[in-house]
DNA sequence: CTTTTTACTGAAAGTCATTCGGTAAAGTTC
DNA sequence: GAACTTTACCGAATGACTTTCAGTAAAAAG
C-alpha cells in the first residue's frame, strides 16, 4: 500500500473518469472521482493541480472524442462547417450531465489552436474577411455552447392557469415535442440560418 | 438580537445582493451574501431554500433589468427582435462576473411566460408556422446563453510557437481586437446572419 | 393582555477541496 | 547490485462551505 506496481493513474484516465462521473451524478467530487479510480482523493494532486484542471481535462477529453474525419477542409465550406457543427454536438449530447461543468472550462492551449487553425483556414479560403473570420468562429461556437446548455434546461412547461394568459405560448407548446428533439429542431434550425446568413457575408 | 423592528431581508434584496457579490467576486457563497446583507448565513433559510434558489433569484434579478420598452412588438418582427437580443445581452455584459453562475440557472416560470409569450406573439404574427416558433425562440436563446458565457471566456492568445504551426489562426487574430469589442462582434455578426436565416424560413 | 407568528441568532453536523508528512516501490547511478 | 533519489500512492488534518435546528425576542393577531 504504497507505490503500485504499475500507476493506477495518468491525465487521461482522470479527465475521461471525472466525464463518467459528472455524466452519471451530475456534479463532480473529488471523492467521487477517487472511488471511481480505486485511489485516495489526495493521489489525485500528484497528477493535476486541482478541481479546475480536472475539469479542463475532461474538456480536452471530450475534444478528442469529436471525431477529426467528421469533417475535412476539403468539402464546400459550408458542408464543412455544418459538419463540424454535429460532430460539436454530437460530443456534448453525449454528456449532457457534464454540460454545465464543461460550459465555462477553458479548452488547453493546443486543442484550441489545432480546432480553430482549421477553422479559420476553411474560412479564409472560402473568401471571408480576414477581420470577420474570429467573429464568425465566435458565434458559432457561442451557438453551439448555448445549445449545449439548452440539452439539460428544465423543459417549459404552461401550466393551466397561464394557458389563458399567455394563449400564443400555448399553442406554440403544444406543436413542440417534449422529448430530446426539442433541442435537436431548436439547434437545426439555429445552424440553418446561421449558415444561411454567413453566405452572405461573403465579399465577392 | 432577535426579531429586527423592520424586517432586513426579503426575496428582491437577496437576489439583488447575491447578484452583487457574484459580479464583484466571481463566485457567490452564503458566508460572503449574509454579509453584504448584515445577516447572519442562516437567516437566509428563512426566504429561500438553498443556494440553488438564490441563483435563480439572481437570474430573475437580471431579467427584471432588461427593459421591457426596449422592444414593442409593434415595430416589424426583425426590429423587435434585434432589441429583444441586445437587451437581453446587455442585461449579461453588466455582469460578467455572474454570467458562469446564471447560465445554467432556471428562471422562474412567470418570468419565463411573459417574455416567451410576448416573442411568441411576434413570431406568429410575423408569419412563421406554429412549429417553428418555439425552436426559433430557443435557437436564439442558446446564442444569447453562449455570447454571455463568451463574455467571460479567456481570450484566445497565440503564443510565438503556434504562429508557425497555426498561421492562419494567427493571421486571423491579428486582425481581431482584444478588448470588449471581441465579444461584441461575434454577438453581432452571430445575430445578423441568425436574423438573415430567420427571414428566409417564413412561408410566404 | 395573551397567544401566535415572524425573522432573526448561534451552534453544530456533514461534506468538500486541499495540504502535508509518511512509505514503499520503481528508477538511476556507479 | 548496492546506495541513492524519485515517484506514486495513503492517511490524517485543516479550513471553508452549505444546511439544519433549537432558541429568542419582537411583531402581529385575537
Amino acid at each position: 500500500m504504497a507505490r503500485p506496481r504499475t500507476p493506477l493513474l495518468d491525465r487521461r484516465r482522470i479527465g475521461a473518469a471525472a466525464l463518467r462521473i459528472a455524466d452519471e451524478q451530475g456534479t463532480l467530487t473529488i471523492p467521487a472521482l477517487a472511488r471511481e479510480l480505486g485511489v485516495a482523493p489526495s493521489a489525485l494532486y500528484h497528477h493535476v493541480s486541482g478541481r479546475e484542471e480536472i475539469i479542463s481535462l475532461m474538456r480536452e477529453e471530450l475534444a478528442l472524442e469529436t471525431d477529426p474525419a467528421d469533417w475535412d477542409s476539403a468539402q464546400p465550406w459550408e458542408q464543412a462547417l455544418e459538419a463540424w457543427a454535429r460532430s460539436y454536438r454530437m460530443a456534448f449530447a453525449a454528456h449532457p450531465g457534464a454540460v454545465p461543468l464543461l460550459a465555462t472550462a477553458p479548452l488547453a492551449e493546443p486543442f484550441m489552436h489545432a480546432m480553430y487553425e482549421k477553422v479559420a483556414e476553411l474560412l479564409l479560403t472560402a473568401g471571408f474577411a480576414t477581420g470577420q473570420v474570429m467573429p464568425l468562429i465566435t458565434a458559432l461556437e457561442s451557438f453551439f455552447l448555448g445549445s449545449a446548455l439548452d440539452l439539460v434546461a428544465p423543459p417549459v412547461m404552461v401550466s393551466a392557469v397561464s394557458r389563458e394568459t399567455a394563449p400564443h405560448l400555448s399553442a406554440v407548446l403544444d406543436n413542440t415535442p417534449t422529448d430530446h428533439r426539442r433541442a435537436e429542431l431548436a439547434f437545426d434550425i439555429g445552424l440553418r440560418a446561421l449558415l444561411t446568413g454567413f453566405r452572405e457575408l461573403v465579399p465577392r
